[in-house]
RNA sequence: UCCUCGAUAGCUCAAUGGUAGAGCACCCGGCUGUUAACCGGGUGGUUGUAGGUUCGAGUCCUACUCGAGGAGCCA
């Protein structure tokens, strides 16, 4: 057979009349004897192709009927307009190659439950729900790239082996650096306030680890981060920042995956609502806010996730609780110079239940301070001489924030949970395949 | 680590303490517009593991294993 021009399924309006090959999975089969219906996707969506037997000769339309579910081939149709079939164009077909039978294949049309479905993720990912969301996800980071490079910032990325903790809280992933311990980052943050210091404006994408037993809906034990830091930015800058780029995160999702959004039957209205400016609001109006809702909490508290919830339903935007009593935060936050109780720092929550997507502040820029504080949360002062350098030769107020790229898809796809965010989660007691 | 719930066919689920079933998948047959196609027939089980109670346990009890949801911690 002639070799024709070969297309993407996601562009077959573009090729009404002509005569196409389309490489792909078979997804679906139907037939009644002298017809048959072969559904195949190639990635970027599904298309349906009708073989009548008495056109294509007995042999063809047996092969086609040795077809099983995920089998790749290529087909070779005319492509037409037909509104009942899924995606609005059909393919009368011509050709058929079967480049490989699949054997049966374990994840059918039905329901499966999810412990079925994360043991074959690497199959689960060819359904429709999957695809849509992991190309959200894409179009959620290229956002990112975009607008921080419209914005002239510098992508500066930061190590993932690291010689001592970031934070010095939470549980590290911990390996041997040829006889020394190193850690998996659980954050490229300190790394960012040098390279801030040399460039003005950065930021790093990459994966982070935390090793907590934690074991929710909304946790992963490797997750990607979008870490900025902004050199002469204090927290309303900060906060500034953030709004304006989830917003145009945002939008860069409605305008472009609309189809996505669809599959995943995600009610748009809601993304549509989100507006600048976020609200915001502080740690002691959170608390008054929890306390008139009947909760029970005591000022000085950190938020649970219950009150995370209940702070995030309170705002149909995302919003920005900032200046958290001091003894809960990080010891890099800058004090509020009107309220020493407090630091500078803001932790953005999303609506709908998601919960914090990003944490942030206004960094500690004084040494002496800085060093008080190291020895007051118990650290290897060691381990931060380099640091403390940058607070040494030229500190300058200086803020940033982290945003955890998988809580964001969750959010924006409206998911119940956060494994189907990334392609291959890593849970707590599960990382297979 | 703690709390709650669960485990029956390849999958999703039924089954008063009394003969283990259905739908789907798969195999065979039928059907020229199917949409998770449909119709007829067929294959398919050490009821998570180990004990216990009982005339009799998928069902009740104990322990363990695995899974799910949540808490804490966080993004």
């Amino acid at each position: 057979m002639a070799c024709l021009a070969t297309a993407l399924i996601k562009n077959l309006g573009r090729h009404i009349g002509e005569t196409v090959t389309v490489q792909g999975w078979l997804y679906n089969f139907r037939s009644s004897g002298k017809i048959s219906f072969l559904i195949v996707r190639d990635g970027t969506g599904l298309v349906q192709g009708v073989m009548v037997k008495k056109e294509v000769g007995d042999e063809l339309f047996a092969l086609a009927g040795t077809l099983t579910q995920e089998s790749s081939l290529k087909v070779t149709g005319t492509v037409r307009e037909e509104p009942r079939a899924v995606g609005g164009y059909e393919l009368t077909l011509t050709g058929l190659e079967v480049v490989g039978i699949a054997a049966e294949y374990p994840i059918t049309h039905k329901e499966h439950g999810v412990d079925f479905l994360a043991e074959r993720r690497h199959l689960w990912l060819r359904t429709p729900r999957q695809t849509a969301i992991i190309r959200i996800r894409s179009e959620i980071e290229q956002a990112f790239r975009d607008f921080f490079y419209q914005r002239d910032f510098v992508l500066a990325d930061a190590p993932v082996l690291t010689p001592a903790a970031c934070e010095g809280t939470t549980t590290l992933f911990e390996l041997d650096y040829h006889g020394d311990k190193a850690y998996l980052s659980q954050s490229g943050q300190l790394y960012n306030e040098a390279t801030a210091a040399a460039l003005g404006r950065v930021y790093c994408f990459g994966p982070t680890f935390r090793a907590e037993k934690s074991k929710t809906r909304r946790h992963l034990m490797e997750f990607w981060m979008i870490e900025a830091e902004m050199a002469y930015y204090d927290i309303d800058d900060n906060m500034k920042l953030q709004e304006e780029m989830v917003c145009y995160v945002i939008q860069r999702v409605l305008e472009r995956c609309g189809q996505e959004l669809k599959t995943l039957e995600r009610d748009v209205a809601k993304l549509a609502a989100v507006k600048l400016p976020f609200p915001r609001i502080s740690y002691t109006e959170a608390v008054a806010l929890l306390k008139n809702a009947g909760e029970d909490f005591t000022w000085g508290d950190d938020f649970g996730a219950p009150h995370e919830t209940m702070i995030g339903n309170s705002f149909d935007s995302p919003v920005f609780v900032h200046r958290y009593p001091t003894a809960i935060k990080a010891f890099y936050f800058k004090p509020d110079p009107h309220d020493a109780n407090v630091v500078l720092g803001a932790d953005l929550i999303a609506p709908e239940g998601y919960g914090e997507i990003i944490g942030g502040g206004q960094r500690l820029d004084d040494l002496a301070l800085l060093e008080a504080r190291l020895a007051e949360h118990k650290l290897p002062r060691e381990a931060f001489e380099w640091y403390l350098d940058l607070r040494r030769f030229g500190t300058v107020p200086h803020s940033g924030f982290g945003l955890g790229i998988e809580r964001t898809v969750a959010w924006i796809c409206g998911l119940d949970h956060i494994r189907e965010t990334i392609p291959f989660p890593r849970m707590l007691h599960k990382m297979y395949p």
